[in-house]
DNA sequence: TATTGTTATACTCTATAACTATA
DNA sequence: TATAGTTATAGAGTATAACAATA
């Protein structure tokens, strides 16, 4: 299972203890935060291309699956619990909005409120794109293991929960 | 040792199993790519405070690393073992080079390459740098233990290369 | 012809200031 | 006075096309 992720180049480079682009790292192999970053480029490439057909970015997916766990909420505790500034959680939603994948709707106990919500066919598209994401998750548990993976997700919680 | 992050508001929302921004984020906690992106954010984030003082940013800092492990490659190599793009990497050498912390030098056997050396005052901060890096690794085995932070970073590697 | 380094450019993400309407 | 949503804007990071020098 294990893909070849690009050739060495044919140049006369000295070849001992060398990463695929032909040269090594160094200590920053065991930089937590440059293998962190590298990993988590890998994951996102490989979910651009799985939910290419979706038609669905990160970003994207990750709104529609806060909304549905917390239906009717205003958008600015949605965007909170996300991490996006408030500033560009409007044109998220705006992108979500046009697509009819999710509306805004005014409170009217206070009208600064936008409360947020699942249309059907938003709530149809997070239900396939679930099972897609499963699929990656099962990829994932086949490179690290199930164990491995459950770990990765733990460890990595708590990085961003403690640090 | 644990660092609260933010005070719940005081609103009237359903408190049980909230996040810190006040709303659940569902399953998105079991998503890989999601919990990583976070973890990797809070990382970089305690990276940026610590390296204020030295002026490097992450990218900076890994390009100065890898240079030092392979001293006198084409600056393309080193680009690319950074998964840096070739037209990106030129502004980022051009920074390096403008604060007098590395050199490119035009090979004599073929004078299309540019062979990058850091410069004496480039090796220094780059010492001074990894004393700081290793005070935020230190950071880490503290929360994850340090069991935890390598396995982290072995399981992290691993995604990196194999998927 | 192919490759290295470069410029120009564009698109996405992220970040800050300031406005509006509501409270 | 403070907050939610919005607009405008600016800065990173990342992507592609094309050109000059060299092989």
């Amino acid at each position: 299972m294990v893909k070849a992720k690009a050739a060495a180049p044919g140049n006369g480079l000295d070849m001992a203890s060398l990463d695929m682009a032909g040269l090594h790292l160094g200590s920053l192999e065991h930089a937590a935060g440059y293998v962190m970053r590298r990993a988590q480029m890998a994951v996102f490439n490989d979910f651009a291309a799985r939910f290419a057909a979706l038609d669905l970015k990160p970003g994207q997916y990750s709104t529609l699956q806060v909304i549905a766990s917390n239906p009717g909420q205003p958008q600015s505790a949605l965007g909170a619990a996300l991490g996006i500034l408030r500033p560009n959680f409007v044109a998220m939603l705006d992108g979500l909005e046009r697509r009819g994948l999710a509306r805004r709707v005014r409170s009217e106990q206070d009208r600064r409120l936008q409360a947020v919500i699942l249309t059907d066919k938003g709530r149809a598209l997070l239900k396939r794109a679930q099972a897609v994401q499963s699929a990656q998750e099962a990829r994932i548990s086949d490179i690290l293991g199930e164990e491995g993976r459950d770990r990765l997700i733990a460890l990595s919680l708590r990085l961003w929960r403690e640090l």
